[in-house]
DNA sequence: GGAACGATTGAGCAGATGTTCAGGTGTTAA
DNA sequence: TTAACACCTGAACATCTGCTCAATCGTTCC
């Protein structure tokens, strides 16, 4: 039997015994959390739970260009946050996910502390 | 009176009428998400919320070198989400804040529709 | 003392990320 | 048709991020 480190050793049994959370949940759950780690996607968010908007009114109710606006639509509408209508030329964005609001509920108590 | 398209007339007056977030929270809700979107360092909470643990003993269980645990575990340190206790040469790592465990529930919830 | 060990640190690097810019699509109105 | 508008897109850019590597610190044991 091989001489391990006390310590190493019982790291070993620990890892096999331990049922570790599966990766592919890891990932989903990073990805749930990143669409939430920047302020402009968050503040899309939070004004898209209040009330359906516009491309032009999110811009202009977050200062930032159109463009960057559409950019970050694009992510939350290919990771089901959000969904769109369109009506003529405006396509007014909404949010399509109930889970989302509850987890920045959760997240405003935490840092409330 | 201005003759502004009735859009962005709109927008200009339902901006003034809202409430919005502060952006001092809307970056510290950034900030507390984006700790948690990185896999090595949720995993690391997570390991942690099961039990204390040293730098080898997560660096061994989630297959990643000890620097790259030891640099993630400062970046807990500094954000408060984990503590340290010192025993030798050993430092064992737990966690401190009881919130991020909700929210990583929460999340868990969400990811399983 | 010196060797071994656990942990930390800083520099450097490759990859990811968010914005800008210029150009594009589709729709409406003149 | 033409012009204006709302929106979308891809490339380029600067910045950020997480890891590696090498060196270092502090402790324990001989």
């Amino acid at each position: 039997m091989n001489k391990n480190t006390a310590h190493s050793h019982q790291e070993t049994i620990r890892s096999a015994r331990k049922a570790l959370v599966k990766d592919e949940t890891i990932l989903a759950l990073t990805e749930t959390f990143k669409v939430l780690s920047d302020p402009t996607r968050l503040k899309i968010v939070l004004a898209l739970s209040r009330e359906e908007m516009c491309v032009l009114d999110i811009a202009g109710l977050l200062h930032v260009t159109e463009s960057a606006i559409s950019h970050q639509l694009r992510m939350l509408k290919t990771l089901r946050l959000v969904k769109h209508r369109k009506e003529g030329k405006m396509v007014f964005y909404s949010l399509d996910d109930e889970h989302i609001e509850d987890l920045i509920r959760v997240a405003t108590r935490h840092i409330s502390e």
